[in-house]
DNA sequence: AAAATAGTGTCTGTAAGACAATATAAC
DNA sequence: GTTATATTGTCTTACAGACACTATTTT
């Protein structure tokens, strides 16, 4: 970025330079907002009512102010379309394909959200959640499937993609740091939370050795508590730590 | 993204669309050029000859143009800056701290960048390698320190941060993606492979376990030659394959 | 022969998978 | 008691680290 004007005064320099001599990009965030519904992948997605992808799903998604940082701007996404904050959120990859939106040269940086499932209960009314169905398993990669009432739907943009790359890095992820309490709530059982890696993963886990793994890592502390009205010999209850 | 104007047929909405209604970031992209350098970390870096950070030495960057993809817009920097094509090149991270450029608002994709310190011989000039230290180990973060000829210097903007994120890029992917080999030359030991993986990780690895971890992999190709002219006994080359 | 590194074989400790046995709740 | 799952313990296998030994080149 040495693309700059000849030698000057630093003060002299900053009152003159002109920001707006190019076209440039603007700039938004997507964010795909993921929990787990009924043992499978879900994602909260926004129905469009304006041109283009009229009527079809799209990630929550907005402009990035001119003083707003990037992790700002999608927290803000997710306040304001999806009546959510504090949830774990983190930036994912940046789509710039220039024809990527057909109104005008959009960059977008995605962020990928994660929640418990049950924390989205009475939440604003044009946010729906829907499956997800991974049409590929461990490295491979493109788009996800979007099937919402058991009809598969096309989502808007290249939004398929972004959930793509978005469970490709939770899955990733999972095995070297903690994100996985993050679609369960304070208290859960080992058996919970392995059925969270096991959706995310796409396959079953030996259970014992997930045991044994969880409870070796240090993240867990065991609360004494046990679970209550299961029909069946109640599982302690687990809490993650730090 | 649906802070659209009412309801009206696609075709109208295209063709009255106003791209330039909010002011919006300027988008960059800066690559992080990583080689190794007798037996070190070290990047190639550009001195800036204008304000801000008049002097110091920066990444090579450039503003996206208007109809080109982030990715092209990386490569065109490499070829530009570095003299580089054919190289291997991957998005990073995006950085949209407000303030992080005291011209205007300026967000930044980050590329990282990794090629044979041996191709990097008589390249352009103003460009410099200088070497990095990494000042934490494992998971830690932060920036780098960067050193020329043995002083240690600053760099422009959040470029030190965009190194240490690079870093930590590379040594995360080393073990499960074949990104070690685009350090080396087409033919290489086992030895200089090894010295590699140390070199990124900041600690020695097992000699033998190395060794056998590799040929288990099957990403290496014996190409039955030897090494020539070293005063021990030669090793055998090795090719990376697909 | 000496020096230096390449390459092979073997032992050990750790962790995962498999499987069996016991424990505890609801009904 | 029956059912269903939790929890513990043991055996086997795979692999990394450690170490000893042999091989091959230059000087």
């Amino acid at each position: 970025m040495s693309n700059d004007p000849p030698t000057q005064s630093e003060a002299e320099f900053l009152a003159h330079y002109d920001g707006s001599a190019f076209e440039r990009p603007s700039l938004a965030v997507d964010v795909a907002l993921i929990h787990l519904h009924k043992r499978g992948l879900a994602a909260l997605l926004i129905r469009r009512d304006a041109h283009p992808y009229r009527h079809a799903l799209a990630l929550p998604g907005g402009f990035v102010g001119i003083g707003e940082s990037l992790d700002d701007a999608a927290e803000r996404v997710l306040r304001d379309k999806a009546g959510l904050s504090d949830v774990f959120l983190e930036q994912l990859y940046t789509f710039g394909a220039p024809e990527r939106d057909p109104r005008m040269r959009i960059v977008s940086v995605a962020y990928y959200a994660l929640i418990d499932g049950s924390r989205l209960a009475g939440h604003g009314l044009e946010a729906v959640s829907a499956e997800i169905r991974v049409p590929w398993s461990g490295e491979a990669g493109g788009p996800v499937e979007v099937m919402l009432d058991g009809v598969t739907v096309p989502l808007a943009f290249d939004h398929a993609e972004i959930l793509g790359m978005a469970i490709r890095r939770v899955r990733g992820k999972l095995d070297y740091s903690p994100i996985g309490f993050e679609f369960l709530p304070e208290l859960f059982t080992l058996r919970q939370l392995r059925q969270v890696h096991e959706t995310v993963l796409g396959r079953t886990l030996n259970k014992d050795s997930f045991r044994r793994r969880m409870l070796a890592s240090g993240q867990l502390e065991a609360t004494g508590e046990r679970q209550r009205a299961v029909d069946h010999r109640p599982a302690e209850l687990y809490r993650f730590l730090t």
